[in-house]
DNA sequence: ACTATGTAGTCGGTCTTGTGC
DNA sequence: GCACAAGACCGACTACATAGT
């Protein structure tokens, strides 16, 4: 049996059936095939890309290109060359011209990164083992509005909600601090801060927001842009402010839970904080302590008026957890809007044959109209009738949420962000924005 | 029997980087 | 130099299985 073959028929057992504890115990059947499981940790460890997705996979190419002899070897291949040059394409298409229909689609699926499974990064570790697939986990607030009675009767603490780059401060056996990105990336070459924060306690971790730090007070989609286009370009990173609002030890961050309450994690930080004053590391300051739940809309209102992006609500006797929690609610205000449908996109994986995204036109404050996509908010039976029956949305009004208008560098007009689909407005046909 | 939680898999805009013309 | 594709960052959302009560 060589690899694809053993990878294929895991394949097809793994979608035969929809039960998450048989697709787990399927796994444990592999757990020894290192082909199978080579070709697993290739496709979800996020650290490999390949550069080929969709695109450049459709692309034709010439290129006399070596070969690679088996699976494996095509893996290694990409997990090196993976910036999608012709010569790259050529390898795959090389590699797959020998192969079934099904079986091309397969490796396709997985130079692409796409295949789906059922079965992701938390059911690979659970079965083999937590390094099997490395993953970050930092702590991610749900919904306030989604979870109003949860708070009711509790302590808690409010603090301010920034729009900029979550980031994770870890110091190494040596001391060496590292900042790590939500998705566990690191971000390099952080001259200033990597100095300011050996004033820190090493055996810490700490975990913050990333902003640029600017001499006027500006938008907060403006302020979030600049500071994604310094974290994420290459090249000396300076002018950032690091907002630390938790820490934890680094024993709590391996086992996945700091016990210290919020409130007393916050306080501490903030004392330390205040002692070292250094100019590019900021405490995130502590707005509300109590039970008073009518303080939580009336400090989100509050901030969202001066342009910021929201509030967060702790829990204040909770402890620091590595994932999502109720324990830490975010509140944020979304607006609404009603705009036209001018067109439809089919959708991909699970929603080809489907409706994956309408083309909306929208009235700027400019008194222009502008277009955007919605794609997010649709159930499987709307994606399924209006693909069926385009005509039932294109041209009509449909009513969306979306967080803000944005402005992209080349100013070439609006759009909005985080735009979701919340149902058909047929009562109307004018658009508007509110 | 019902609800809550966890996991997986879709979709958006904006930016940088690498590639190929 | 430019356009394009991929991959980052920020997220929004639904569907489904299973754990919990």
């Amino acid at each position: 049996m060589n690899a694809i073959n053993d990878f294929e028929e895991f394949y097809q057992k793994m979608t035969a059936t929809s039960s998450r504890l048989e697709k787990e115990a399927i796994l444990k059947q592999y757990q020894k095939n290192s082909a199978v499981k080579g070709v697993l940790h290739f496709l979800f460890n996020p650290f490999i890309v390949t550069g080929i997705s969709k695109k450049k996979l459709a692309k034709t190419v010439n290129a006399t290109v070596q070969e690679c002899v088996d699976l494996p070897a095509l893996l290694a291949y990409f997990t090196v060359h993976n910036t999608g040059r012709d010569e790259d394409i050529a390898v795959l298409q090389q590699f797959t011209s020998g192969l079934s229909d099904k079986q091309t689609e397969l490796v396709e699926g997985i130079i692409k990164k796409d295949l789906t499974l059922g079965a992701s990064e938390k059911t690979l570790n659970k079965v083999f083992g937590k390094d099997f697939i490395p993953s970050f986990n930092v702590m991610l607030a749900e919904k306030y509005a989604e979870n109003t009675e949860f708070v009711v009767g509790k302590r808690f603490v409010i603090t301010e909600k920034f729009d900029g780059v979550r980031c994770m401060l870890i110091f190494n056996e040596a001391g060496e601090p590292t900042f790590f990105s939500r998705a566990g990336k690191s971000f390099d070459d952080m001259v200033e801060l990597a100095d300011e924060v050996r004033h820190l306690d090493p055996n810490m971790v700490y975990d913050g927001e990333l902003l640029l730090g600017v001499e006027q007070p500006i938008d907060s989609a403006d302020l979030y842009r600049m500071t994604v286009k310094v974290t994420n370009s290459d090249g000396v990173k300076k002018g950032l402010i690091y907002n630390i609002f938790d820490c934890l030890t680094k024993l709590d961050l391996i086992t996945g839970e700091s016990s210290t309450p919020c409130e007393t994690r916050k306080t501490e930080l903030g004392k330390e904080l205040r002692k070292i004053k250094q100019p590019h590391l900021k405490e995130v300051p502590i707005l509300y302590a109590g039970e008073d739940v009518t303080q939580i809309d009336k400090i989100c209102d509050e901030y969202t008026n001066m342009g910021r992006e929201g509030v967060m609500v702790n829990i204040a006797d909770a402890p620091y957890e590595c994932k999502r929690s109720k324990n830490l609610l975010k509140v944020k205000r979304f607006n609404t809007a009603d705009v036209r449908v001018l067109d439809w996109e089919e959708g991909s994986g699970a929603n080809q044959g489907k409706l994956g995204a309408v083309i909306v036109e929208f009235m700027a404050p400019d008194g222009k109209k502008y277009t955007c996509k919605v794609g997010s908010g649709f159930e499987k039976e709307e994606r399924e009738e209006y693909f069926a029956h385009p005509e039932k949305i294109v041209g009509h009004i449909i009513e969306i949420g979306y967080f803000e208008l944005s402005q992209n560098q080349n100013d070439d007009g609006y759009s909005l962000r985080f735009p979701t689909f919340k149902g058909m407005r047929d009562d109307k046909n004018e658009i508007s924005m509110y």
